[in-house]
This record gives structure tokens, sequence and C-alpha cells, in this order.
DNA sequence: CGAGTCGTTGAACGGAATCAATCGTCGTGG
DNA sequence: CCACGACGATTGATTCCGTTCAACGACTCG
């Protein structure tokens, strides 16, 4: 699901970034701040919120380890979300000006950051298209079809956290997981899904 | 939601796309096709789907008018999934070199297509983290405080297609939004939404 | 050896999907 | 001009299934 290499990676690799430590509920940015910096995160996790005119928070996004987030700061000159750290987190902080200088002067890669971002609009789509099977059962049938090489699928994280990416209560995936395995679809090893063919 | 220009306004804009029709069943391409080209729908609709080793298909994403596809063409040398028109579609087909020459020679407008990239996953994101709402009422009030400017919302497609962004049977929301009118957190008029504020 | 986390199963509840029916509106053609 | 059909919007009743609460075993780590 994800690729080689991540945005994070890219940027940290070639303009660098500054690190910073945050403990929870610390704010990274705040709605209306200048845009000057664009964020990875190293580890932990930040919780990208807006404030509404009334003052009511709409939870845009959470950022997890790996990722970046803010890239939409290219694009503004002031934030329009509060950054606040969920965990305590590393968080890499890049100057907007050098990631624009770098993509203007470097060609190469400015479309390997074209690349990056095509291939995560195609995978954040197949996430949302998944959101839209109803059937805990299929959702996850068709998560394991589309993450699976060779019919194998390799788990790199706890279960719990696939559960949480297909937008499911751990205790339903375990089940239904349990479910296809009785079923014949699946087979389950310590650390892989099997898909059994049954066209 | 949508912003200013759209990836495929300024594809079309630079690289001359070839329109064509297709009914409905009609293959747009194959997996397994040379990726020779990226695509818009100008109207209609075009499911992507990717057949497993089993037979079995599974759908990764629906463009709908005004989306560009197959973007992941840029990566690769074949699709990894077959194209297939939904509606009777009008399709513009955008050849692969034309845009990557055009990225390469015209670093303007590659910084142009990273920042519509940017603001896709921002959006995309954001579409995703209202799934992770559970209650329709929550998520619909998310939705609508996520959209409003100056706390409207102006309506410019059917309720219908609202709902199914939303990933909600039309019933549901229909009965959500006359809730929180008589809950008197919104009032409607024709094709407007407005928030009322109570912090 | 305890505390914490992941994985797992059981039971009960609640809320969203679904089926069904109605109304209004718009466009189309006879 | 009106009848007709198509589609969006709406409300009611019922079913179903995923969440939630609860409890437990396994494992890791300090």
């Amino acid at each position: 699901m994800t690729d080689d290499a991540s945005l994070l990676e890219v940027l940290d690799r070639s303009v660098g970034g500054e690190r910073r430590e945050y403990d929870v509920g610390d704010l990274v940015f705040r709605q209306g701040d200048p845009a000057t910096h664009l964020y990875g995160v190293e580890t932990g996790q930040v919780r990208l919120e807006r404030s509404t005119v009334e003052g009511r928070r709409v939870l845009m996004y959470v950022a997890g380890a790996g990722e970046s987030f803010a890239e939409a700061a290219l694009l503004h000159d002031v934030f329009h979300c509060n950054a606040v750290a969920a965990e305590t987190s590393r968080i890499i902080a890049f100057r907007k000006d050098s990631v624009l200088d770098l993509l203007r002067s470097d060609p190469g890669r400015a479309e390997q950051v074209i690349l990056l971002l095509a291939s995560q609009v195609r995978e954040l789509r197949a996430r949302l298209e998944l959101r839209n099977i109803l059937s805990a059962g299929d959702r996850i049938l068709h998560y394991l079809l589309l993450v699976a090489e060779d019919g194998v699928v390799a788990l790199r994280t706890p279960l719990k956290d696939v559960a949480a990416e297909l937008g499911l209560a751990r205790e339903t995936f375990y089940r239904e997981l349990a479910g296809l395995e009785k079923a014949g679809l699946i087979r389950r090893t310590d650390r892989e899904i099997h898909i059994l063919s049954s066209g």
C-alpha cells in the first residue's frame, strides 16, 4: 500500500528539516499562523483540526508516523487548521521556501514529488472506496484483495490498526476475520493472511 | 470543496486531449494494457476496478464528471486496473509523454500540478476522516462545518449525491437533516443550508 | 511478577440500511 | 395544454448488523 519512498523521506533527503519534540496537547501550529513550513511525523501522531467561527472544532486528519502533513502550506499564506500532538511526537519541519526552491530548481525532484502525490491520491481514493462497502466481511475481503501480493497479505501493523484503517471496531474485525477463515476464504498464519481462491 | 481549477482543466488547457465517447459497459482501458494515457471524465462516470488472480473484481474508484483518473499511469508502464464506463460518458485522453514533457519543460506548470495534487490529497484525507464519524448526525454536521463558508453551505449537487459522498443512505441523510433542523442546529432554504451557532 | 497491550469471544443494544409508499417537479411528446 | 414518466425529496416501519460493554488469555516489558 505505502510506496517505496514517502514524500516525507524525499523531503528529508532533499531539503534538511528541523526536528522538534512535542508532548501530548502541544500545538505544532495554530490556525491563522503564517504557513512557513510543512511537516512530517517521525514518531507519534498529530491531529489536524479546524476551528469554526462558533468555536467548534472539526477534525480534518490524523497524521501518523511516516506521514507528511500541512502540504497545503504550499498553497496558502496562513494555516487553515490547528495541528496538535496527540501523542508525544517527533516532528520534522521543512521550510516552505526551501521546498518551493527545490521544486523550481530541480525538475527531476519536482517530477518525483508529482508521482508521489499521484500515488498518494490513488491510495486515498482506494481507501475511500473501501468505506463505501457496508458489510464488514466484504470490506475486509476487498481490502485483503487490494493489498495482497500473490494472494498473501503480510501484516506489518497490529491487527487493531488494520481494523481502524478499515473503519471497523477491532472486535468486529477479529470476528469477521475468524468468519472468513471458517468460510474457507482465507487462512491465517502468524503474520500473514493467505487468500484462498474461490471464484 | 472542489478547488478553483481541477487537474483535468489544467491538463486540457496545457496539453490537448482527445475526446472519446463511451457507452455503458465500454472499456476505456484494460488491466495490463500499456499505460500510454491518463484520463479525465467530462460527462458520465467511470469505474476503476482491478481483477485479482482468481478473477474476482475489486472496485478501486468511481470517477465522476470533472475528475481525472489513472494519473498513476505516470508511474507505471501498464495499467493495474480496468476502466469501464458506468454511464454514457465523454472521456478525455491525455498522452502520457505529452504530460511528462510538459511537466519537465515547464516548471511553473509542474508546480501548479503539485499544488493541485496536494490540495486533492488534503480533500481526500478530510473526506476519509469524515467516514470515521459513526453517528450520521455528527457526520453530516461535521461535513457541513467543513464545507460551509460563513456558516452557509450552498448545495451544488442534488442532496442524494451529498448523501452518497458522506456514505449514507439518502433516507438517513434526509431524516438526519430534518432532525438537525428540528434541533435548531441548521436552517434550510431552497439551495442552501445555514448553520446556526450554538457553541 | 504486575502493568499494559493485543487478540479473541460472548451478549445486548442501538442506529443505519432497507423496503415501501407518497408527493412535487420537471421535461417530453401526443 | 395536459398526461405521462422519471427522478428527487420525504416519511414510516422493520430488519439487521456493527458497536459497545464485558471478560479473559497470551505476551512483552520494565
